[in-house]
DNA sequence: TCTGGGGTCCTAGGACCC
DNA sequence: TCTGGGGTCCTAGGACCC
């Protein structure tokens, strides 16, 4: 693999960040955005909901750095966030503006460099090789030509969007995304092979981009807290406790070696639609709520695919139970489609493979597989079936 | 003060076919 | 009658990521 230059590049909490453009006057007081109610754009900070009065199920998007420094974080239970920062303006997400200010700041990087990874909505791969000024003839060169580059990265985001954010510039995704989050926020890391035992291994072990809670309580568990523990556990080992491509992977990516590519075009698998109720509902008791739920998911999926000009043959459903237990059922149809009421009869068959004992929490529907609406194998197996669809079916009580 | 919503990828077993 | 493999599709669950 001839030597390459990639950089990771992540916006600094980015919805946030977003809010607080819009709204200077919130400039140093905590942030979090989550939570689904609307607030009109124009209220006064005074008229800000706070953390305090939240009452709901929902979790913490992100939270202000100030936020930060009282304890809350991404994915925290708002309730529990309320706890620790009971003075936190909450702001709902408004997702149709981040969107905008994402294409904005993707835009301004590819104006430099346009091979580009997109990694959600706030982050992104960059393969610099090929950019001019990026690499130099000599090691000390390329590594400076490296970090001017980052700069200017940095800087052209900052002038397209008033954001910062952070980069990590390394020979591969892996230690990019590491690098990225070293110095956050605001922060440019450029790191070489060399630099790997004195930077990378004192990190704990889930700072490695798929080591996440089950593995490395297990690692925990072996005694291997940091990527230089996990460096130092032979190979074999590691196979034989997390199975041959687990094990393997531990082992190089604790070396800090990654091959992959920088992939600039992907096909989309699914599309879903999920919704937590506010109050856990019965499958007898509120059986007319979860249909009109129900068949509303069926909706919306139909709609997304047909604004993306997409059908699928794979329809499936997600429960979440008041215990948080989760099962799936999906059916995969004879014919694509992105009909809604296709989607609901199919959804309904999967529905009735379901114990329904227990209240439930969350329900969703998606469609798998997927092809573009125009593709020959698209329009050859379409309307295979469902032209009985007209009376959808109830949401099925226990005894069905 | 429990734990959102939208995704991807992997594994594993059974059906079915050659 | 009993015995194989290999490959692909389908389904369910789970880990993980943003």
């Amino acid at each position: 693999m001839p030597r390459r230059l990639i950089a990771h590049l992540d916006m600094d909490a980015f919805y946030a960040s977003v809010e607080l453009l819009r709204r200077p006057d919130l400039r140093g007081v905590p942030v979090v955005v989550g939570g689904r109610r609307r607030v009109s754009a124009d209220a006064d900070v005074a008229e800000f909901p706070r953390l305090r009065d939240y009452v709901g199920r929902g979790v913490a998007t992100t939270a202000s750095y100030e936020a930060r420094a009282l304890g809350v974080h991404s994915a925290m239970g708002l309730m529990k966030a309320a706890a620790l920062a009971p003075d936190a303006v909450l702001l709902p997400a408004d997702f149709e503006e981040y969107r905008r200010q994402s294409h904005n700041f993707k835009a301004a990087v590819g104006s430099i460099a346009p091979v580009i990874e997109d990694r959600g909505i706030d982050e992104i791969y960059i393969d610099l090789t090929d950019v001019p000024g990026a690499q130099d003839t000599s090691a000390d060169d390329r590594l400076a030509g490296a970090r001017a580059l980052a700069h200017r990265l940095r800087a052209a985001v900052f002038e397209a969007t008033g954001l910062s954010c952070s980069i990590g510039v390394t020979p591969n995704k892996l230690l990019s995304k590491l690098c990225s989050d070293l110095e956050k926020p605001g922060g440019v890391t450029i790191l070489d092979e060399a630099d790997i035992p004195r930077r990378i291994w004192p990190l704990p072990v889930g700072r490695i981009n798929g080591i996440g809670p089950k593995a490395r309580e297990r690692l925990d568990g072996m005694g291997i807290r940091t990527i230089g523990e996990l460096a130092q556990a032979e190979p074999a080992w590691l196979i034989a406790r997390f199975g041959q491509s687990t094990g393997q992977w531990m082992h190089e990516a604790a070396h800090g070696r990654d091959d992959r590519p920088i992939v600039t075009e992907r096909d989309p698998k699914s599309v879903s639609r999920e919704t937590t109720f506010e109050r856990d509902l019965h499958a007898r008791q509120d059986r007319a709520r979860l249909g009109e739920i129900f068949t509303g998911l069926c909706v919306k999926v139909a709609s997304d695919l047909t604004r993306h000009a997409l059908v699928g043959r794979t329809i499936g459903i997600k429960l979440r139970f008041d215990d948080f237990h989760t099962v799936t059922r999906d059916i995969t149809l004879p014919g694509y489609t992105a009909d809604a009421q296709a989607i609901r009869a199919a959804a309904g068959q999967c529905l009735k493979r379901v114990p329904l004992a227990r209240r439930i929490r969350l329900l969703g529907v998606r469609v798998g597989t997927l092809l573009p609406a125009d593709a020959p194998e698209a329009l050859r197996l379409a309307g295979r079936q469902g032209s009985d669809t007209t009376t959808l079916p109830l949401f099925p009580d226990l005894d069905n």
